[in-house]
DNA sequence: ACCTGAACACCGTTCAAGT
DNA sequence: ACCTGAACACCGTTCAAGT
């Protein structure tokens, strides 16, 4: 009987066996929902019922709890649709990664931070970055202008915005922030670049600026000038 | 005799009273050769043989300390050339303020992370934002256009590069890696081009990839593309 | 042999005690 | 009134003690 109380007990907390599976899923979770700052060894441990130390048996540190992480989402990336032209291919797959950067917002800073920090690409991003590349050169690209189109995509390959600043949306004002017209007076030609989209579409709330828009309109035009480049040489 | 001792003392330590400019030059040394991680209040304190508390004083937490830190580096960018045309403006004042980057390794990255924290860019931030936007004016781009290419532009207008990887040199071979042929041959198409661009530029050691040349490319493609929306609207 | 609690060396920031 | 040391609530990780 007091075995069966205790295993009532322990039914509150999961019973299956930890994996590296279930900790990065966790993981994964639960930068979800709070964020990075949310992610800690500690707190994964406890959403898992678990002793933080139970968590070093199925990753070595942090770093490659960080790892496993981007390559879960990574996975999430659509394959390459075959069939199509390179420019198509490209086009739809980082739309794809772009999507999966939208449900994972911590994604893109995690993905940063590694690179930072100098760590080498896991296994999974190669091959991502490997069909990328393939991609360029069943297109019939060079091996010097698939080089250089790596470099010129970037960070794109995988979706990212590269925008300066998010959308302006739901930002706490700053108490040293000086009033909204002696902004509009000091900094002109942002003044009339936000009027300008606030008043050109009223449709949208918040910033006025279609986001998905702008992320492929800069994405057509580094690919229309790759395309430019590939055509004539 | 005890006070001249006293004082001779403390001149191991500055004399100069604390302020928020001393603070600022400390913290951007610091993250300068130890990088972001070396800084924490507590050493930039040690560092200014000053308690912890008394930086509190003149900033208000550590966001207003890399708030301020952002604006000591923006501030070194080259001022616009004027006279010349925005093509070259632009160009000019994008590769200073890549050189700055290159001076403060750390920048690109606290400015990334004031960014994803939903925090208001600085007053300095935007003086520097206001004067991209006024030069694509200048240079009789419409409002929408303008608009357009600040959001393509993006990161680059402070000079980041965008890269997915940095300089692959130098980085720690990790343990969990299979050996090269393996990864050859689980990636040919990096495989292919790693060996093309190895071959290409023997003089260059180390990535055998010259990062201005891939900055400067990307750029002017970039560059081109706005040229040509511009030209034939 | 395995698991894990306590401990270590940090961190940003608060707060009360001392001058 | 001002300054500051200790303390608080964390963090990733080590390590020895207990089973």
């Amino acid at each position: 009987m007091i075995e069966i109380a205790t295993q009532a007990g322990a039914a509150a907390q999961p019973r299956t066996p930890l994996s590296k599976a279930r900790v990065l899923d966790a993981a994964v979770a639960l930068a979800d929902e709070g964020g990075v700052d949310a992610l800690s060894m500690r707190r994964i441990a406890q959403a898992l019922g678990v002793v933080p130390m139970a968590l070093y048996k199925h990753v070595a540190n942090k770093n490659e709890l960080l790892d496993g992480m981007i390559d879960v989402v990574i996975g999430e990336i659509d394959p390459p649709a075959d069939g199509a032209d390179w420019k198509t291919a490209i086009r739809r797959r980082v739309l794809s990664a772009r999507r999966m950067l939208l449900r994972h917002p911590w994604a893109s800073g995690v993905i940063e931070s590694r690179m930072k920090a100098r760590a080498n690409p896991t296994l999974v991003v190669m091959e991502y970055l490997d069909s990328m590349i393939g991609i360029f050169r069943g297109g019939g690209f060079s091996i010097d202008l698939t080089h250089h189109a790596m470099h010129v995509m970037g960070s794109r390959l995988l979706g990212f915005s590269q925008e300066l600043f998010e959308d302006g949306a739901g930002r706490d004002p700053e108490p040293d922030m000086p009033p909204p017209e002696e902004i509009a007076a000091r900094f002109p030609h942002i003044a009339e670049l936000a009027m300008a989209v606030a008043h050109d579409d009223e449709s949208v709330v918040g910033s006025g600026c279609d986001d998905q828009f702008e992320f492929e309109f800069a994405l057509d035009l580094t690919l229309d000038g790759l395309e430019r480049l590939h055509g004539d040489p």
